[in-house]
DNA sequence: TAAAAATACTCCATAGGTATTTTAT
DNA sequence: ATAAAATACCTATGGAGTATTTTTA
């Protein structure tokens, strides 16, 4: 599992949209597309109800999507309190 | 950022020792070696001490366990939870 | 000399790209 | 006809393996 990979699941929720989610991620839609995918195979379930124009989380989707969130809150915040924890040792010595 | 490689991690800090790590993660020693090597170029910092016979934590590197370890804790609670919601749905319909 | 990490390669899986197709409005 | 996702195909990177080297107690 990438981190990556759950943070373009974020931006495909927020969007409801395959394609905005790519642009918003840097990557080409097809890559979004195959992500996703290899996601809710790798989870087991679907994420998404594709519908027409327009994609819609599934009830496992929208608790996936509470939950990994603050996940990735989380380990940002953990990212940053190690820096500057480095930080700080470096000033120190 | 792969979620594997902070496993990993957690093993390497349990055991501090590369090679017993290795082998409680069911993979090679210099799959190890270059999975913390690649970590912390990632992260921009010294995670390890390389001793003699022995690898020690940095301070920095104790704090990223700490928060790594949660974090996985969380990270594991999250996929069951949102298993748990999807197979509910199953039997529901 | 033994124990442990790092390096040097080789191989394969996967992520991402472009072009194209499918599907529904 | 158009908008959007999926598929097909290609390439490059990265993860893992085996064998080997380095280092130090």
């Amino acid at each position: 599992m990438k981190i990556e990979k759950l943070y373009y699941f974020l931006s495909v929720a927020k969007h409801r949209n395959f394609t905005k989610a790519a642009q918003e991620c840097h990557i080409a839609q097809p890559a979004i597309s195959k992500q996703m995918l290899s996601l809710e195979k790798e989870l087991g379930f679907q994420l998404f109800e594709r519908k027409n124009r327009r994609v819609e989380l599934t009830e496992a989707g929208e608790q996936f999507y509470q939950s990994i969130s603050c996940l990735l809150d989380e380990y940002e915040a953990s990212i940053q309190r190690v820096h500057d924890c480095a930080e700080q040792k470096e000033t120190k010595e």
